[in-house]
RNA sequence: GCCCAGAUAGCUCAGUUGGUAGAGCAGCGGACUGAAAAUCCGCGUGUCGCUGGUUCGAUUCCGGCUCUGGGCA
């Protein structure tokens, strides 16, 4: 029995294997890939990414990538909005789309179509209330957002001011409490009838792949790649440069690190990013797991894994 | 060869006027619903170099040894 919206979606940690393991599924059943990644949506930004190159993609078609100019901001919302298309345009064609990429944020998102009803983000309210905070101290924040969502401040930590700052913005433009919104929208089931792969491996392995990852992208040119970015007066603080491989590079570009400090920044943080995913994906319901030490690493093998597993459910 | 300093957590080091020890980083765990490759919260994991001595008790004091720096030759 087929289902009306069918999605496979593969993710996980940072350099475990998804884009070889993504093009080899999406070949063997006509696949169309969307790519679920807060940083390879940006032009420019390949090496540091470790985006997927033309020959990597044999041909299949690649959505969300190189869609946004490194001075915009993309989020969350922008995602859902552009993948949801992208989904409706798959379908169109008589196709299924694979969610690729390891951003378990957006992927949230797009599955259970979490709705952003408010109209933000306001900008200047969010910089009058970082002013405060400079001025005044997180706990001046704290207690504002106390006063009008006690259940949020006890949530959130004061050392927290993003998620100070977005509950004070959703309550700023809506009169509602985020705490309320946010219960309502984990309440949600999802929207598609997905079948939600999380191929991981064993956590030393993957740090090895980091290590060796980065030493490939200082080789290949990530310092041209971040100097050219600067180089067209892109502000070092916008939200694209607070990329990993991107952020750690600007101190050895202004001469306060050497680059063997910087590569291993890039690998600390890149490491502590692969364990800040596993932890989201604990927290998934009906994730299936694909650990490479139980397929070898065999890439056929994973392939016919998922086929049984989507059919199981009614994909493909 | 001699002199000096050091040897304590994975690393860098603090400390115990003698009662088996604690910071930062690493590591591990967690949160996350319009910045998410962002942001934040929690947890000490140890033959206190080895070996004798003094002592009720030594990681701490004393001797010897080993190693590592530095200096003198």
């Amino acid at each position: 029995m087929k289902t009306d919206k069918p999605l496979i979606i593969l993710s996980g940690p940072t350099a475990v294997g998804k884009t070889a393991l993504s093009v080899e599924f999406a070949l063997m059943h006509d696949l169309e890939i969307i790519s679920a990644d807060s940083a390879q949506v940006y032009k420019g930004m390949d090496i540091g990414t470790a985006k997927i190159t033309e020959e990597e993609k044999r041909g299949v078609r690649h959505h969300l990538i190189d869609v946004c100019d490194p001075s915009e901001d993309y989020s969350a919302f922008r995602f859902k909005e552009m993948a949801d298309a992208a989904i409706e345009d798959i379908y169109s064609r008589g196709k299924i789309p694979l969610i690729v990429g390891g951003t378990g944020f957006y992927i949230q998102a797009l599955l259970k179509g979490v709705s952003f009803d408010d109209e933000g983000p306001d900008e200047e309210y969010r910089n009058t209330l970082m002013q405060l905070c400079i001025e005044k101290g997180n706990d001046y924040l704290h207690s504002m957002l106390e006063d009008i969502d006690p259940e949020s401040a006890e949530k959130i930590p004061e050392g927290n001011v993003k998620r100070m700052i977005r509950a004070l913005e959703y309550h700023h433009l809506t009169g509602r409490k985020i705490s309320d919104h946010n219960l309502e929208e984990a309440a949600k089931g999802p929207v598609y009838d997905a079948a939600y792969f999380v191929l991981t491996d064993e956590r030393s392995l993957i740090y090895e792949r980091i290590d060796k990852r980065v030493t490939v992208m200082i080789e290949s040119g990530l310092e041209d790649e971040v100097r050219n970015l600067l180089g067209t007066g892109l502000d070092p603080s916008c939200v694209s440069m607070q990329a990993i491989g991107y952020k750690e590079m600007i101190p050895y570009i202004n001469g306060q690190a050497t680059l063997a400090e910087a590569a291993d920044e890039i690998r600390l943080r890149t490491r502590h990013f692969a364990k800040r995913q596993l932890t989201w994906y604990k927290r998934e319901p009906d994730v299936i797991y694909i650990d490479r030490q139980k397929f070898d690493g065999r890439t056929s093998d994973m392939c016919t894994f998922m086929t049984d597993e989507c059919r199981k459910r009614g994909i493909l």
